[in-house]
DNA sequence: CTTGTGTCCTGTAGGC
DNA sequence: TGCCTACAGGACACAA
């Protein structure tokens, strides 16, 4: 699942290896990967152009064309984008692009859930809707404690849900939202109207240095989940994970055991002790 | 608008 | 050994 770090880091290794490279071939080994437009448009439209940045939003990696159009990544829970020579060929990938410098972009992803998109700016609304809805993310400067107060004022949903919710923390996953939790004190299954000041405050730092400290690990890399560099090689910040995938585990700081729950058809782990 | 649930997808782990 | 089921979860559709 690769959230925001591990998309940031992705970004970073791939910028100067693809700036400034032409893509001379585009191949397709699944039609499913391209969202929009067809096969056939988005191989003719990418093939010859030239690759002039990389940017991120949120969970999405955008590569830009020097036709102002952007290929746009959305690597979902098993996504890997490989950079790699020419003569080889990653294990699952369904879509690569054929750069002039030799090398090869290839979007590995066996489960079939991540997607590739080409769309130019007045496209967005239409193809990629969440992305036009997306709120602040946490390691922007405007994602204060205010921010995230005036949103989850009122609701009843827990707070772990809005945590997710990309229209409220921008690039924030399961990964990085229990861990926030955790570093504040904060139980996911809370109404998230109910938290105090004091908590949101803390819930609001939580969340800017837990993606910080998982950027600068570059990412996390877990069994069963495809996250690597564009090289192949791990990320750091499993190292570092207190709760995450942690149910029935000791707490490093205070010994409980670690719970796990359901929220939303998805698992949440949190130490009963240090999170009210 | 808010909230909760189901769906997509396929490799992996665990039970028997 | 091999079959079967549950599980992983980001984004979105849909119902109430």
């Amino acid at each position: 699942m690769p959230e925001l770090p591990e998309v940031e880091t992705i970004r970073r290794r791939l910028e100067p290896d693809l700036v400034g490279q032409r893509v001379v071939a585009v191949r397709v080994n699944r039609p499913e990967i391209v969202g929009y437009p067809s096969v056939r448009t988005l191989v003719r439209q990418v093939t010859g152009r030239r690759i002039t940045g990389l940017a991120r939003r949120g969970k999405y990696l955008i590569v830009r064309l020097d036709d102002h159009q952007e290929l746009i990544f959305h690597l979902r829970l098993s996504g890997a984008l490989y950079l790699v020579n020419n003569s080889k060929t990653p294990p699952y990938e369904r879509i690569q692009f054929r750069l002039a410098s030799g090398n090869r972009l290839s979007l590995a992803e066996p489960r079939m859930l991540g997607r590739v998109y080409l769309v130019g700016g007045h496209e967005y609304p239409a193809v990629l809707a969440g992305m036009t809805k997306m709120g602040r993310e946490p390691i922007e400067p405007g994602f204060t404690a205010s921010y995230l107060a005036a949103r989850l004022h009122g609701r009843k949903t827990k707070v772990k849900t809005l945590l997710l919710d990309q229209r409220i923390c921008c690039g924030v996953g399961n990964i990085y939202s229990d861990e926030a939790l955790f570093r504040a004190g904060v139980r996911p299954t809370r109404r998230a109207g109910s938290l105090t000041r004091a908590e949101i405050g803390r819930l609001a730092r939580a969340l800017r240095q837990v993606l910080k400290e998982g950027i600068s690990w570059c990412g996390t890399t877990i069994a069963d989940r495809r996250y690597v560099l564009p090289d192949g090689t791990s990320g750091g910040f499993q190292k570092y994970l207190r709760v995450f995938r942690r149910g029935g585990e000791r707490c490093g700081r205070c010994g409980a055991t670690i719970q796990r729950v359901r929220i939303g058809n998805r698992s949440s782990c949190y130490c009963p002790v240090c999170q009210k």
